[in-house]
This record gives structure tokens, C-alpha cells and sequence, in this order.
DNA sequence: TAGTGGATTTGCT
DNA sequence: GCAAATCCACTAA
């Protein structure tokens, strides 16, 4: 297991999900180490892509997708939850790969703690939330470099996955990208349900 | 076990 | 103002 290079990861968001299918995260805290390795990813692309973040140009919020890839994105939803990207793409554009779903494969007992609501293992990292809560992301780690080994947040090399296991379908939540099928997962029972895009809930 | 309401930031309309 | 790349506690059967 090593650390990815710089120039593997500066790659169109489409290739870089692919890539990051079995690679491992891991994140040191004073209070131990917590590593998962990847099993569902969804790429997001700049102005081609009107789900993305990036979609209407730069914000305060999403201008580390713009920055150099191997660093990591950060973002706050529906008030409550953080969810975690990788930066890809080529310097000055946007591109990033959100990460879904991983299955814990360090630091268990360090997760279970964070991760109360969690009954099973799988369920640990079973969702965008819940994987940045079990590795404890937070708005602190928005722009670290996954790439430097001093870094409290750094990402590795995983098992090479062949692209007949590699599953593809459309992304979750997102209302305006029903026909693109950017979400990439491989067989896990951490990869998280499927749910449509668009308000999921009317009404309220 | 299935269904639903709530927490509460960000940025566009 | 409103909708969003969500999760979980609570309720009813």
C-alpha cells in the first residue's frame, strides 16, 4: 500500500472514480487511527455537470475543487452532516469525486465509538455522513493535501479492482442528474441504498 | 419494520 | 425564501 502521486489523481473525475474504487482513506487523531477502504464513489464534474457544486463557477465554499487534485473537499449539508471529496482534475478546473461508502478496515473500535447509531460494521461508513463521521472529517480537514504523509488525512492505494466488477448507475439525491451514471460502487454490504434524486419527500 | 419530521448552512432566485 | 450530493430518532402497526 503506498500513496497515490499527484498525477495520478489529475485525471478527468469519471476515470479518478474509478481509480479510487478499493483505495483506502485514512485519518490520525491524537486518539488513533481510522482507515476504510473505498467501495462507492460519485464523480462530479465543473460546467458540464449542473449537479455539481461547481456547476455556477466559484464560491467561497467549493473553491478547493478548483485547486490542485489529492487535496481533500470538504462541504456541510442540510445543516447537520459534512460529506468528503477528492479533489481531481487538472489545475484550475473543477472536478471532484465524492466519497459514498467505505468499509472500515482499521481503527473498528475507534469508529464503533463515533459511530453509535451503527449496529453492524458495514454500517459504519455506509453512506456520505456516516463515513466522515466514522473517520471524523470535519471542516478542519477541508483543503488537506491526501497525499502527504504528515498529513492527519491521507489516501493509499488499494486492491487493483477489475472494471467487470466495478457497478455504475445514477448518482443518489441529486435532482438534475438522473441520466448521468456517475455513481461507480463494487459488492460491499457497506454501499448505501439507493435513493432518487429530487426532493425525496414532498411536500413540508 | 415502515414511514416521517427535524436539524440548520450555503448560495441561487 | 427555498432547495439541497443526509442521517437518525421517534412513532405506529
Amino acid at each position: 500500500m503506498r500513496l497515490f502521486k499527484r498525477e495520478e489523481l489529475a485525471v478527468d473525475p469519471l476515470d479518478l472514480a474509478r481509480l479510487l474504487l478499493g483505495a483506502v482513506i485514512e485519518t490520525t487523531e491524537p486518539e488513533g487511527t481510522v482507515a476504510a477502504r473505498l467501495v462507492e464513489v460519485e464523480a462530479y464534474r465543473g460546467q458540464d455537470d449542473p449537479a455539481s457544486h461547481s456547476y455556477r463557477g466559484q464560491t467561497a465554499r467549493n473553491a478547493v475543487m478548483w485547486g490542485p487534485a489529492g487535496h481533500l473537499y470538504v462541504y456541510f449539508v442540510y445543516g447537520m452532516h459534512f460529506c468528503a471529496n477528492v479533489v481531481g482534475g487538472e489545475d484550475g478546473g473543477p472536478g471532484a469525486v465524492l466519497l459514498r461508502a467505505a468499509e472500515v478496515t482499521e481503527g473498528l473500535d475507534l469508529a464503533r465509538a463515533r459511530r453509535k447509531a451503527a449496529r453492524r460494521d458495514h454500517e459504519l461508513a455506509q453512506g456520505p455522513a456516516r463515513l466522515t463521521s466514522a473517520l471524523r472529517i470535519g471542516p478542519e480537514h477541508n483543503g488537506a493535501d491526501l497525499l502527504d504523509p504528515a498529513s492527519p488525512v491521507r489516501l493509499f492505494t488499494g486492491d487493483d479492482i477489475s472494471a467487470q466488477d466495478i457497478r455504475t448507475g445514477p448518482r443518489v439525491g441529486v435532482a438534475a442528474a438522473m441520466d448521468t451514471p456517475w455513481r461507480f460502487w463494487i459488492d460491499s454490504p457497506a454501499v448505501s441504498a439507493y435513493r432518487r434524486g429530487g426532493r425525496v419527500r414532498p411536500g413540508k
